[in-house]
DNA sequence: GCATTATATACGTTTTTTCGTATATATGGT
DNA sequence: ACCATATATACGAAAAAACGTATATAATGC
């Protein structure tokens, strides 16, 4: 299924979501407990938004034993990543975008990813 | 005053604001009542749209006699400047917005630019 | 000054979206 | 089997946004 734009930029309108894909483009992939951490939300508000986000098509998920991974959906229309990329690139000094990536980078105990492909 | 990269997203979200801002990306500059004809909705409706994308920051207005024009503010950040053009270059054959250039083109009478500078 | 045209804005209503809490479900460890 | 941990979802409420109609305001032409 393909994502219309109108959809495209009602996921992008909520703070909460635009966070998450910020990190998202910056990480390639985190599970839900590192979003949750780096957001310092509540888990079901992050839950929920990953929910619109992967039903809308823009991110997909992969279980790895209790965890959940999200990552960017890689066949999102080439454009669409590109405001996605260029988003993240002169966000990256901006809040809350800044705060979020430094928190997510001093979470202690941050689930293994030996085995990302 | 500069727009906050929220404010940016919330501002494409809406169906509404979107077209018009696809058909500022395309002609440059319109006219109220160009807008209103191209995507055939009510005139306070386009007129209330305008009016927050100017509170936004988004476009700059233009009065010359009772026309008013409206064009996309040069100076947005780069980086948004190019969201929008990537997302008109992306959609130029995308409905709605293929249908609304090919109705502004075909619109008669429109206001003459003679002036334009 | 009046009529016409163009556009902005107020108003109350409707629609849409987001929210926190509670809880359901799934997996892993003992 | 039970407990702990991770995550999704239901629920009703709250908040936010959009809406159409009516009307106000401004400019122009006669």
């Amino acid at each position: 299924m393909t994502l219309a734009t109108d959809d495209f930029f009602k996921a992008l309108a909520d703070p909460t979501r635009l966070r998450v894909l910020m990190l998202l483009a910056h990480e390639g992939e985190l599970c839900v407990c590192e979003l949750t951490h780096a957001l310092a939300e509540i888990q079901p508000k992050i839950s929920r938004h990953l929910g619109l986000l992967r039903t809308a098509s823009l991110v997909l998920d992969r279980r790895q034993g209790q965890w959940i991974y999200y990552r960017l959906n890689p066949k999102l229309p080439a454009w669409m990543a590109q405001v996605l990329e260029q988003t993240a690139q002169a966000n990256r000094k901006v809040e809350p975008f800044l705060t979020d990536l430094r928190k997510l980078r001093s979470m202690a105990n941050r689930p293994d990813k030996a085995c990302c492909a």
